[in-house]
DNA sequence: CGTGTTTGACCTGCGC
DNA sequence: GCGCAGGTCAAACACG
């Protein structure tokens, strides 16, 4: 895997979208993340591959997040150095370097719950190292809930590295942890996190706003179809770029963003986020999403059993 | 004291 | 069957 990604548009990892087809024996392969699947907890604990299956032909979810926006005004104090509060606290415990990428990529966990099976994997997009893509796999088998005062905590200061050319600091903190975050938080509402996560959503997402493009891991085909569908649905479909919060003010220029900027941007995506299937069910439902992401619904009816 | 990061080694999966 | 690369675990270290 040397240049697969090309550029930052859909920016799949090879695993993700090429490597699912062929690689079958998934072991952990949970339902799925956030993405609005009928979002089944697979076995908590159960589900993580831990020692024995390799998420590396799971579903994955892979988020492409513009570096600027995360190492940018990111309230220092969080996280790793610069992580917009989140729900969920990410442990990182193992860093790679990727063969054919100049940057490593840095393996993040979920610890907010013991057994939580979420991970991520952050790593710098080697076509546009302004970008960073975020991969997710299985989701939190718990709520938004957060233990201890990972809130506040303040990023574990990276040890005083070398600080090379492209640290991969920057990688493995910023964005990434929302990355994830933004999903789980989806994933925590779709669950059962109710109001409470529907809050935190809100905020988690915001930073989805500012200009990210998610990909799933779902074929390039289904890519393609849902893409539109989704994007449609999600950005514009039921919900259009409606008076969005003053918070949302320059997402809500990213949306509406003229259909110029907005279209632009989207068409250089050219994914679209699996999380946006919690909006779009919602925006389907009728109710507002983003700028008021009326997330309230509860763990909806497809909660499990 | 607890939590999280860092680093190295080991294991598994995939491709050839 | 072998080799390569990726992914995970575990131990040590640092910080709040």
């Amino acid at each position: 895997m040397d240049g697969e990604w090309s550029d930052g548009a859909a920016v799949s990892s090879p695993t993700v979208s090429g490597g699912e087809g062929k690689v079958g024996p998934v072991r952990g392969v949970p339902a799925d993340d956030c993405p609005g699947s009928p979002v089944s907890p697979a076995a908590p604990s159960t589900a993580a591959p831990a020692a024995s299956g390799r998420w590396r032909s799971a579903n994955k979810r892979v988020v492409n997040v513009p570096l600027a926006d995360v190492s940018g005004p990111r309230p220092k104090g969080v996280g790793e150095g610069n992580t917009p509060t989140d729900s969920w606290a990410w442990r990182k415990y193992g860093q790679k370097p990727i063969k054919g990428s100049p940057f490593p990529r840095a393996y993040y966990r979920c610890s907010s719950n013991k057994g939580c099976p979420a991970r991520k994997q952050v790593e710098r997009n080697r076509a546009e190292p302004d970008m960073v893509i975020v991969t997710y796999s299985f989701e939190h088998n718990h709520s938004n809930a957060v233990p201890k005062a990972q809130q506040n905590r303040p990023a574990p200061k990276p040890k005083p590295q070398p600080a090379p050319p492209e640290p991969a600091d920057s990688l493995s903190s910023g964005s990434h942890e929302v990355a994830a975050t933004a999903c789980a938080g989806a994933l925590a509402t779709t669950e059962g996190g109710a109001a409470a996560a529907a809050v935190e959503v809100h905020d988690d997402f915001r930073w989805l706003y500012d200009g990210v493009s998610v990909t799933s891991s779902t074929s390039p085909s289904d890519v393609d179809a849902a893409d539109e569908m989704l994007y449609g649905t999600m950005f514009y479909g039921a919900a259009p770029p409606a008076p969005l919060p003053d918070e949302f003010g320059d997402v809500a220029g990213l949306f509406d963003g003229g259909g110029g900027e907005g279209d632009a941007m989207f068409a250089g995506l050219g994914e679209l986020p699996e999380c946006a299937m919690v909006f779009r069910r919602h925006a389907g439902d009728g109710l507002p999403m983003l700028g008021g992401v009326k997330v309230e619904q509860p763990a909806e009816s497809t909660a499990m059993p």
